[in-house]
DNA sequence: ATAAGGGTTCCACCAACTGGAAGGTCAACC
DNA sequence: GGTTGACCTTCCAGTTGGTGGAACCCTTAT
């Protein structure tokens, strides 16, 4: 198979294809006309990288998921420490935009939109010292 | 004031300070030794891009809420415009992430996370043609 | 004199791609 | 056999919003 093949089954774009080679995800062999040539595993792993990527899973969890993926003497629990440290990582990331919508769908409501130049938005972005979300990081 | 000041009181780093000079946020003279002096103004600018920040807004709609900040005559409309669409992208991310959050926090419950290879988790990575968000772009 | 604690510039790097230029290859059609 | 068009290749640059570090200057206190 060649990228454009790979690209349509696993939903990747080509230059996504070339990118997780270069970067070590794929290594598919190479024709005699220099054309990348894919395998079925290629393939499987190319999917897999596509719906692991869909899930928010950095390249480094990929990379890591990856190996466990291909390592059938793996321990789940394995997979299951990233899994839940991803999870919490969304829902701290949830938690801050709703937050965020908070404040300014609160905001945007109090403001006419007319074309006066009043404006609670930029009156509360002018505000001092009000972290939009209590403060973490 | 000096850097460190104006970093002090808007609670943005000084390499961001310096950083939003170069893309041309704020413009603070420079006393006879080099150094950045800031003025009032540079200060509320600062304060206000803090804050702005801190709700999410890029830096390309921080300029423009800059811009109509500092203008007077202004219309309302102009700034609640571009908060709403920044509602709105807040809304779409938000249902992502719990879209996300959704299935992976199903996976995370069924995989039994102990040190057998047999992982639900990897098994809905691998099977294909299954979207984590319905499609959109 | 020197040490601490400011400040300065510049260059490189992060994630995870994406766009585009310039060019090689292949299959089909006339 | 020539040409078109759809593929493929590499390489370079840009995106977003900064951050880290090196190498160096300035000021003040001891």
């Amino acid at each position: 198979m060649n990228i454009g093949d790979v690209a349509r089954l696993s939903g990747l774009p080509a230059k996504t294809i070339r990118y997780y080679e270069e970067i070590g995800l794929v290594s598919p062999m190479r024709s005699t006309n220099g054309y990348r040539t894919f395998r079925e595993s290629d393939l499987h792993k190319l999917t897999f990288l596509s719906r692991a990527r869909s899930l928010g899973f950095t390249i480094d969890d990929c990379r890591a998921l990856l190996e466990l993926y291909v390592n059938t003497s793996r321990a789940s629990a394995d997979v299951k420490k990233i899994a839940s440290e991803h999870l919490v990582r969304i829902d701290a990331k949830i938690e801050e935009l709703i937050a965020m919508k908070k404040t300014l769908s609160h905001l945007v409501h109090e403001c006419a939109g007319d074309n006066r130049p009043d404006c609670p938005i930029l009156d509360d972005l002018a505000a001092p010292s009000k972290p939009a979300v209590p403060a973490s990081r």
